[in-house]
DNA sequence: CCTGACGTACTTGTATGGTAGCCGACACGA
DNA sequence: TCGTGTCGGCTACCATACAAGTACGTCAGG
């Protein structure tokens, strides 16, 4: 069972907290738990075997992600995909991806360059493999290793945590026919500027792949509407009428 | 009695979690309570007149910021100043802040300009009341502002989360000889490039001003070291009882 | 006197009980 | 038929009890 994992990990590494976050975090973002659905606390604990305690703190935390809207007395759910919440994410990527990429071109030594071509090369065999999965967890090492690169490994949190937004959007458009192939191309294109010192190149390739994911999730919404929503009011975990709320605090 | 303020704040506004993480984060930004100060759960819970419960979840949102260290079975603290962490809040700020004021000098009306120059105005007078704790208010807000402006409101928390980690050494250096004026200067040259569509001037301004603020931060440090430190080990052995108010010597 | 084992008083982490408030179903009355 | 009041079940929030672990003062033994 999913405890048992969990006692074992328990074991090993880190304190329960933690672990049911990551955990909730890794379901949410792929779409494992689709947006809108109601995550009991009560329900959490006796599933993950854990009491709730740990359960209640890991949703504080996915709450100040924006992961989760939490309406006390009301119930806690996955956030649904807000158009101002992707907006936001994809201005702070663009923002500290590009400013670290500035750096990057500067401080980015052959070590790097071959590490980031390892990672390339592994995306390439994930996409021969259609193995979408495997390339979500390449493309986020990938730009980990670039903000790295560059100096700014402590940043690369604030991405991790906006491309959290993009990326439960972007799941869905991945599989797509050549998808993997156009990213890999683009990761390819930023890698060479790196290489060669060329901000400029560099910056309009990395300018370039970041606006493509964005297009991506243009794609989806017209796809899967449903995941979407302005949500002022807490979606319904099993309703049959409409009903008005308004919303409490922010 | 503290209990009954936060009751009655409790009554009027958010939760008590909200309310007591509020409350702590004002006191370490404002180093009423210095780094390396012990915060026990418990010693809080009773002053504050509250369970240990809404503690506990504020002080794990303020590791989440960098502000505390919560070492297991040991205590937490409140965090040293550390070198990484301040240089990556100001990549953070500067990259943010920089970005949305490209897009501010496009998008702000005259609106906004009216706006920023009425806190212009309202810092002059806090600087000739001498009176530091208004101007920081007021610089807060006027940073937030510029970001409203630039159409990335939202942003803004990411900024004032990587601020709190300047501000806190900055603070000490605020009340020095012309220093308010200086950046009261220099906020008053962003808003006129602005003003005038000066994107390059703009950016000048703006990127010069926050290279201000970060080499305050070095003053400090050569004066106040015993705020700063890398702190692998947790600050102090331990300091019992009531041996806070350590005014800050010259 | 010096050294080292040990108990005690703390710490955070986890589990559980109690409370106020919201929603939806259902009975009742117009 | 429709509107309304009540009640049961759910929620998150908060308080409290227990468990696991660390540091330091104390004291026995050299």
């Amino acid at each position: 069972m999913t405890s048992s994992g969990l006692h074992a990990a328990r074991a090993r590494g880190g304190n329960a907290r933690q672990l049911v976050h990551e955990l909730l975090r890794a379901r949410i973002v792929g779409l494992e738990l689709q947006p809108g659905t109601p995550l009991s606390e009560n329900e959490l604990a006796a599933e993950l075997g854990v009491s709730r305690t740990p359960v209640r703190e890991s949703l504080i935390l996915l709450a100040e992600e924006g992961l989760v809207d939490v309406y006390p007395q009301l119930g806690t759910f996955v956030s649904r995909l807000r158009e101002q919440d992707i907006a936001s994410a994809q201005f702070v990527r663009e923002a500290l991806e590009l400013a670290a990429l500035r750096d990057g071109v500067e401080r980015a030594d052959q070590r790097d360059i071959l590490e980031l071509r390892a990672l390339l090369a592994a995306q390439t065999d994930a996409e021969r493999r259609r193995d979408p999965e495997a390339f979500f967890r390449l493309d986020e090492e990938f730009h980990a290793r670039l903000m790295a690169a560059a100096g700014h490994p402590e940043a690369w949190s604030l991405v991790h945590h906006a491309k959290a937004h993009l990326d439960r959007a972007r799941r869905l458009s991945l599989p797509l026919e050549d998808q993997l192939a156009l990213l890999i191309r683009q990761h390819t294109d930023v890698v060479d500027a790196v290489e060669q010192r060329d901000a400029q190149g560099a910056d309009a390739a990395l300018r370039g792949h970041l606006r493509q994911v964005f297009a991506d999730v243009e794609t989806v919404r017209t796809r899967h509407p449903q995941l979407f929503g302005e949500a002022d009011t807490p979606p319904r975990p099993r309703p049959r009428r409409e009903s008005r709320k308004r919303s409490v605090d922010r």
